[in-house]
DNA sequence: AGCACGCCGACT
DNA sequence: GTCGGCGTGCTC
């Protein structure tokens, strides 16, 4: 009896056996393979699944059975490759197998339609055309000619065919016989071709040069090099050698990392179909260029995180830009690491990749230190430019407007005066972070999470930034009725103003999601500013990434405070990196410029280290830390979260879980909680966590699989879910 | 996760 | 008398 095991979109950690469906030819069952749809009943509904195997027998008994609906492709969806990646991933992270496929498959496919595979109108035989012998229909020459072109291939367009004389009355009269049948085929595939790359320097040739000598397998590269070092020219060469071998190159870049002129420089260099996968895309278009890849017809796939799980046909190369950039770690639902994912792609297709970045993740440095990754460095700027100098400006006791210092102010006006560009740093969007009443200290709280409420002057209106919620700011105290309202903090809204006002005869951009809602605003801002003219950008993260301002000379940092107390044991990791990549935006050959950190705190140690070492040194003296406190990248973290509607249960839930694993603990695991997590009400929910450090990766993967079972065994109180969280990027 | 069944409160 | 609240149980 044939079974089908299939992985079905559930959270169900399970496979599930149907019989083949009723309609399917013998031919058509043993050509079976595993990454075929079918659509299945399941319960009351009816759900798409990918086969997984095709077994003898199930362990269930044969009446339990329900057979397929139907078979929805002729072949994988899914090359074996991508099943692999999946079926690791699912294992890795522990995550239900069906959810993970249906994260992999573009929506158009998921949801069960048939796939375009091509887009171009043609013919070919049909199933008795195919039967038919040579020499057949000898009394119609046109036909038997038209014929015999289809019996040569799979397909012929139909502008093929009527180049070759064969008129579509011909065709129709074959199509009425029921010998041939229209069809629709893909484009033909280009040769890719690169234009002449630029003359690389000594580090950058001889990074090319190591990573193109350790060969065409599978091999992982640390490309550190520090901003405006030419990380991308390299990328691009390693592209152009893979497209001579007639492979696809992927590459992936941040959430918000691709400006429109990386990929004008991918497409300036390249005489290749390129494609962009994000998440903005249009549904149809994003399938199409999946079906482009999968096909092996665009040479250059170039996508955010989920496009690790783009099948190429002919995958000769992986690059991972930004690769220490947060956005490559999922936050919900399945949490995969799409760096890391893209390191064990690059093992399933044998082939090289490339991690680069100005401020390599400590994770990466360490495989790097370890000897499992190559690593490469470009320590200088292209023209032999200085990093710009960073220097501490101790605040306390000087008077601040809208967190601006009276030096800074004198520096930023000098620098305007002189015609050159300023950026200012301040990670806080709104007017204010705070509202308080001045007479009974009343402060303005969401009601759904543990957060206070930031002021949007503009839009007056009271607005959290961790939820959804929004109201109008109120006119008095809702508590005394006192008018006495007063803003604490300062928000970037807040900073442009003051900004606009003092320096009233410069532009003042203001650059954060609000400002930047439309698409599209910050590439016209971006060319407006590298017009050169004298200027102020003020933003938040969003001005860290992607763009460079050469103009720029002044980089000031308003509130470097805001960076140094972090709960969680990356927050110095993540400070430097922030840090030195907002420097990295300024700055050109001839004039490097100056970074400025207002702070409270010249003295503190995270903020020395900042200043006396670079990047690299103070990576390898965090990573030396890390190591004496067993935390990642030297121990492996595992958390277990939960949410639920009521304030005790998810603790509850936890500290049961954390009893039943110890009865029988995993050696070389240390158990942190059941804790609250940083912010224990979000949305409404309230939400706890159980930390597990592992000295070694097999403890903790047994850590994960046992306590991943036992929560699924045990009773679960209305209104709590729990997930698991390999690899947490926030503690 | 869905989507059923299953028993207890305020309404046409 | 019913519509509907969410508890809990199952999905090959």
């Amino acid at each position: 009896m044939t079974v089908l095991q299939l992985a079905l979109p559930t959270p169900l950690r399970r496979l599930f056996d149907y019989l083949p469906p009723a309609d399917l030819g013998s031919e058509q069952l043993a050509s079976l393979a595993p990454g075929q749809r079918l659509r299945v009943p399941f319960g009351r509904r009816e759900l798409v699944g990918v086969l997984v195997a095709v077994r003898d027998g199930s362990d269930l008994p044969a009446e339990q059975l329900k057979p397929a609906l139907a078979l929805l492709d002729s072949a994988p969806v899914l090359a074996p490759d991508i099943l692999r990646l999946c079926h690791w991933a699912a294992d890795y992270y522990q995550h239900p197998v069906g959810e993970v496929f249906a994260a992999a498959l573009p929506r158009h496919l998921r949801l069960g339609k048939a796939r375009e595979t091509g887009s171009i109108k043609a013919w070919q035989l049909s199933l008795r055309g195919k039967g038919l012998p040579a020499g057949a229909l000898a009394r119609s020459p046109k036909q038997a000619q038209a014929l015999a072109a289809l019996q040569g291939a799979a397909a012929v367009s139909a502008a093929d065919l009527q180049q070759a004389g064969i008129s579509t009355a011909v065709l129709r009269a074959l199509q009425d016989k029921g010998l041939i049948e229209r069809c629709l085929m893909a484009p033909a595939q280009h040769s890719a071709s690169a234009r002449a790359g630029l003359t690389l320097n000594e580090d950058q040739a001889a990074a090319l040069g190591n990573i193109a000598k350790s060969g065409h397998g599978f091999a992982c590269h640390l490309l550190e090099g520090v901003t405006g070092s030419g990380k991308t020219e390299v990328y691009l060469q390693l592209i152009a050698q893979c497209l001579q071998r007639a492979r696809q190159a992927l590459v992936l870049v941040p959430e918000i990392g691709l400006g429109p002129q990386t990929l004008a420089r991918f497409a300036a260099r390249f005489d290749a179909e390129i494609v962009v996968l994000h998440s903005g895309l249009a549904e149809g278009q994003r399938y199409r260029d999946w079906e482009a890849a999968a096909a092996g017809r665009a040479q250059i796939v170039i996508g955010t995180r989920s496009a690790i799980f783009t099948p190429l046909a002919r995958l000769g190369l992986v690059v991972v830009d930004e690769e220490h950039d947060a956005s490559y770690k999922q936050q919900d639902g399945f949490r995969y690491s799409a760096r890391d994912l893209a390191v064990k792609r690059a093992q399933l297709a044998d082939c090289p990749v490339v991690l680069g970045s100005a401020t390599p993740s400590l994770e990466s440095l360490h495989n790097a230190l370890e000897g499992r990754y190559q690593h490469h460095r470009l320590p200088r700027r292209a023209g032999s430019a200085q990093l710009p100098a960073l220097q501490a400006l101790d605040v306390r006791h000087l008077p601040l407007e809208a967190s601006l210092s009276e030096p800074l102010a004198a520096r930023i006006e000098a620098t305007l005066g002189s015609g050159q560009q300023v950026l200012l740093f301040l990670n806080r969007r709104g007017f204010a972070p705070s509202l308080q009443c001045h007479d009974c200290g009343w402060v303005a709280e969401c009601n759904a999470c543990d957060a206070r409420l930031t002021v949007h002057l503009r839009q007056r209106r009271l607005r959290c930034h961790h939820c959804e919620a929004s109201r109008p700011l109120p006119r008095a105290c809702p508590e005394c009725h006192s008018h006495q309202l007063l803003t604490s903090g300062v928000g970037t809204e807040q900073a442009e103003a003051h900004l606009r006002e003092r320096f009233a005869r410069w532009p003042v951009h203001r650059v954060d999601s609000d400002s930047m809602s439309n698409k599209g605003a910050m590439q016209t801002l971006s060319e407006e500013v590298n017009r050169g003219q004298p200027c102020i950008l003020l933003g938040t993260q969003m001005l860290t990434k992607g763009h460079h301002f050469p103009g720029v000379t002044l980089v000031a940092v308003l509130d470097a405070d805001g960076l140094l107390f972090s709960a969680d044991f990356r927050g110095e990791e993540r400070m430097a990196q922030l840090l030195t990549q907002v420097a990295g935006r300024a700055g050109r050959a001839d004039n490097p410029g100056t970074v400025i950190l207002q702070t409270h705190h010249p003295d503190h140690p995270a903020l020395q280290s900042l200043l006396q070492l670079s990047y690299a040194e103070q990576a390898r003296q965090l990573l030396q830390q890390r190591r004496e406190l067993g935390l990642p990248p030297s121990g492996h973290l595992l958390m277990l979260r939960t949410d639920a509607t009521n304030a005790e249960a998810g603790e509850q839930f936890l500290a049961t879980l954390r009893q039943a694993f110890e009865r029988a603990p995993v050696a070389q695991c240390q158990l942190i909680g059941p804790l609250p997590s940083p912010m224990p009400r979000r949305q409404g929910r309230y939400r706890s966590q159980l930390l597990v450090l592992a000295q070694v990766r097999p403890a903790a993967r047994a850590a994960a699989c046992r306590l991943v079972s036992l929560a699924e065994g045990l009773p679960r109180n209305s209104g709590l879910n729990w997930s698991i969280d390999v690899d947490p990027s926030e503690t």
